[in-house]
RNA sequence: GGUCCCGUGGUAGAGUGGCUAUACAGAGCUCUGCAAAAGCUUGUACGUCGGUUCGAAUCCGGCCGGGACCUCCA
């Protein structure tokens, strides 16, 4: 069963029906991360959004998606995270060599594999990526890209940089009659700049404010590619906007279907990867489809170090939090809306994604099988209005809605389904989870007893059998103060460590 | 300065003109020797001031508050 996935696409700026350009094949690229630092969780929330997008488009939309996040490894803060005498070195990356280079790649594979264990453990898996590009792989296909806009005459070399001319943009005429626009994306007031702005721009030495850099010249101790334009060479580096297009064009092609991103990238690293591929490449589109997730903030306010509330995920992991927890978290809002992260609110959520794990535990306790045979118990609600929420362009909050009345109908008929109806239970839930993956479907697991509690355990089932209340009740006190729980059930009893 | 978004109960968060999601927390009940777990029931809300309307959380305007973008920030 799959259904329609519904979508809104920042370009038209609506919400509508995705197809793919080529049927059941879904091409996805995400802006991932810069490596110079650590992630925190607003860049989280992003890739958790996408990671959601790219879930559902598999598991509700029936698509084989191809997704690909880049790592960036080469831009200012990389650069200088790098550069001799840098405070952002860290003494486990061993010395420096004075390679720019080889210091930048040491510098960045650091932070590329911090992010990596990161976004592994919010539920993000790896073998779900086509590819993670890093953006100094692909030097050469920038290159040509830059080669291809400048031949279009559409960008222009100043002072040993290249330069993307928007103006020319505006003029250029695409070979299939159409004319380019900038400001797909977003159309930026170019009267109303404010105010600094403009003289920070004025640095550069391009012809038009709205122009943008494609490739920057080198400066000093810099790593830098040679490159020859129009003759003359000019060591540097790539713009930022140049590798997003040429990567998702080489490991993609041109159009494909969904670009992600958080919203401060519309304008101008969306707008600018689309106009660099529609003067390169010819290609009218970048993407059918864009999607930006909104910010978080934390305690209702912006997220800021000088406000103390910047959290990067090992703060929450050293406050308690599990990752899973702040992944479920990230559902209780729409992605298009702030979320406001509170501790509260994790914790909560914690306790309802720990319901439901309870159910599923049940379930398997009472023999359900996900691949047995099937049978769908009348009183439980079909498990298609969750997927609906998800496939209305994945409006997680009532898609949580609508699992817990699901869960919950399951929980008051669990003691008189049949097998099949537990299968199919279980099954459904695991469908669920293929999207939302912050459950397990392995059996409960079972806790190491010291011996001494299990016979402490043992000698109050006995007291309670015996119905000596007060010797049952007292080593239930013991028990407690060990660190044990003990919950009674018709045949036996069940110890847990307290949480 | 320009453009734009948001403000819902203790917390988070849906809902777009009349039927007031959902989760966690609170209260009551069932079950249980008592608990725990689970289930059932239930209260409290739409920033503020005006306007439109038979009727507004939902539409319009002012104000207050939070936030975004305006050249490399998810």
């Amino acid at each position: 069963m799959t259904l329609p996935i519904r979508l809104y696409n920042s370009l038209t700026k609506s919400v509508e029906t995705f197809s793919p350009v080529h049927d059941g094949i879904v091409r996805m690229y995400s802006c991932g991360p810069t490596v110079y630092d650590t992630a925190h969780i607003g860049n989280l929330r992003a890739f958790i959004a996408a990671d959601t997008l790219q879930r559902t488009l598999r598991t509700i939309g029936g698509y084989d998606v191809r997704w690909v996040m880049n790592v960036t490894d080469i831009d200012d803060k990389t650069i200088d995270g790098s550069a001799r005498g840098s405070v952002r070195w860290k003494e486990d990356m061993g010395p420096q060599t004075g390679d720019a280079l080889v210091d930048l790649r040491t510098f960045t594979m650091y932070f590329e594999r911090l992010f990596k264990a990161d976004i592994q453990a919010v539920g993000i898996r790896q073998d779900h990526f086509f590819a993670m590009p890093r953006a100094t792989d692909y030097i050469k296909d920038m290159q040509e890209l830059i080669l291809d806009i400048v031949r279009h005459g559409v960008g222009y070399v100043s002072d040993g940089s290249v330069y993307f001319s928007t103006s020319a943009y505006r003029n250029l005429e695409l070979p299939d009659g159409r004319r380019a626009t900038y400001g797909r994306i977003f159309q930026i007031d170019e009267e109303h700049f404010r105010e600094g702005v403009r003289i920070d721009a004025d640095e550069y030495d391009r012809e038009s404010v709205s122009d943008f850099v494609l490739w920057k010249g080198r400066k000093g101790q810099e790593p830098y590619w040679d490159f020859e334009v129009d003759g003359q060479n000019v060591p540097g580096r790539p713009g930022w906007h140049i590798e997003c297009s040429a990567m998702s064009k080489v490991l993609l092609g041109l159009p494909f279907d969904i670009h992600t991103g958080g919203v401060d990238l519309r304008f101008p690293h969306h707008e600018d990867e689309l106009a660099q591929c529609t003067a390169g490449y010819h290609s009218h589109d970048q993407a059918m489809f864009w999607f930006h997730n909104e910010f978080l903030e934390v305690e209702g306010r912006k997220m800021s170090k000088s406000l103390g509330n910047f959290f990067v995920l090992s703060d929450l992991v050293q406050r308690g939090l599990d990752p899973l927890d702040i992944r479920y978290a990230m559902m209780s809002a729409h992605y298009r809306s702030v979320y406001n992260f509170t501790f509260e609110n994790v914790s909560a959520m914690a306790k309802g994604r720990r319901r439901i794990q309870e159910t599923i535990w049940k379930l398997i306790e009472h023999g359900a099988s996900r691949d047995g045979e099937k049978q769908y118990h009348s009183d439980v609600p079909s498990i298609a209005s969750v997927f609906e929420r998800f496939a209305d362009d994945l409006h997680t909050p009532t898609a949580m809605s609508e699992l817990y009345g699901y869960v919950s109908s399951v929980d008051v008929v669990m003691n008189t389904m049949s097998d099949s109806e537990r299968n199919a239970a279980l099954a459904d839930l695991s469908r669920v989870n293929d999207v939302v993956a912050v459950w397990s479907f392995d059996a409960r697991p079972t806790h190491s007893i010291p011996a001494r509690i299990q016979q402490l355990a043992d000698e109050r089932w006995a007291a309670r059998s015996a119905k000596n209340w007060a010797e049952s009740d007292r080593l239930r006190d013991v028990l407690a103060a060990e660190g044990w729980s003990v919950k009674d059930g018709a045949a036996g009893y069940v110890l847990e460590p307290r949480s």
